[in-house]
DNA sequence: CTAGGTAACTTGACGCCGTCAAGATATGCT
DNA sequence: AGCATATCTTGACGGCGTCAAGTTACCTAG
């Protein structure tokens, strides 16, 4: 029974039944029906017994992102295991299709991971700056590879390329969450020109295999 | 003095001043310091004298972005007035950095503006989708002519790059304002890169002026 | 096996918040 | 002058995050 992992005696697993009561909360009724109360009652325990697991709101809020986080590269690595770093052009829109439809399935955990509420209202958890950025390492060697298959530009350095590249994806993945300008059913195709427009097929350059 | 429009006459001037003390809020303590109450003690009236302004506080909150797309459009005017449209490759270059500017010296009215506070949680006014609408069709239609100048690809309608553009931009001003990876020192070069990028300068195709 | 310490949890309270209901007040129109 | 109406006030309700002080259950040292 016992993990060695400290837990809970009283309710036992407070904690992670907390972090399950929280997402199912905000998957049912979205982020803002999410309140330290309202949870501690879903779980059935006083309204301050929380506090003993995360000394705020925010901590929980990071914890999270955490997982969410978690979720995202445990859907990427599917795709990398999936495609293989062969076929870059493909792997790269399918990247692209991936991280949209994440955003599109996850939009209030997707909100909290990038979203200003941990990032500027409030402080990020060490663990959490620490996972955020490991994720952020992958997508740049991504784009490094990408660079060296010539699917992405090889002048800017694989991080400056990173940075705009994932603005692009992280920007589409904001409208469609906000609800801005874009109805979701346009955004697949939205999602195409902008792999098009950052891949530079448009640009009149010979698609590999087919030059003489 | 009566200039047609309804004014109350108990304060004299309520309305405006509530829209202009509550940009005060945001500007000084940002927009979570913003609260129906403090506004009211702010402008000397009770707590709920601006309820007879405001249906309730996402009215309010519409009320400002909308001044926001004035000040964004109004800068954006500004900048073709001086720019001109031939060199369509200068005037992207540069809207694109005054857009980022906008974002990063109002990150809070620009969160209303083009966040899911209004546009997801809350119903956008009437008035405010149309002003952010018509925003919107300006921008399709520079876009237009930056694919007539070669400086974007011709290839998918203009309706459809300027939303793919335009996300970039977003998730641009988005990394910016809620402090995400990219510090706001890089910003420009960021943003350089993302010029680059779109109109495909990396690409190997000669600028305008320098071919036979 | 018991005594003490500590971690987990509860109850109560404070000061915020948005906003509704009911009353007071001043204004413009007939 | 009198009435309708727009404007503003006071009071109240339920919700929020979280601090302080108390209670309970467990763990460990003697």
């Amino acid at each position: 029974m016992s993990t060695g992992e400290p837990k809970p005696y009283h309710h036992g697993e407070l904690r992670p039944a907390l972090l399950h009561a929280a997402s199912g909360i905000i998957r049912e009724a979205g982020i803002d029906a999410l309140s330290m109360r309202r949870l501690a009652d879903r779980v059935g325990v006083s309204r301050t017994a929380p506090y003993h697991h995360f000394k705020d709101k925010n901590e929980l809020l990071c914890a999270i992102a955490e997982m969410g986080f978690a979720d995202q590269d445990r859907m990427i690595g599917a795709l990398i295991e999936g495609i293989g770093t062969d076929d870059g052009a493909r792997l790269f829109e399918n990247w692209v299709h991936a991280y949209i439809r994440f955003a599109h399935d996850n939009p209030e955990t997707y909100d909290l991971m990038y979203g200003k509420e941990i990032w500027k209202q409030g402080e990020p958890t060490a663990v959490l700056r620490q996972v955020s950025k490991a994720s952020f390492r992958l997508w740049v060697e991504l784009v490094g590879e990408l660079q060296r298959q010539k699917v992405l530009p090889a002048s800017p350095p694989a991080l400056r390329t990173a940075q705009a590249c994932w603005a692009t994806l992280h920007g589409l993945a904001r409208l469609l969450i906000d609800g801005v300008y874009v109805q979701p059913g346009d955004l697949d195709e939205i999602a195409n020109t902008a792999v098009e427009l950052l891949t530079q097929r448009a640009c009149g350059r010979d698609v590999p295999g087919t030059s003489a």
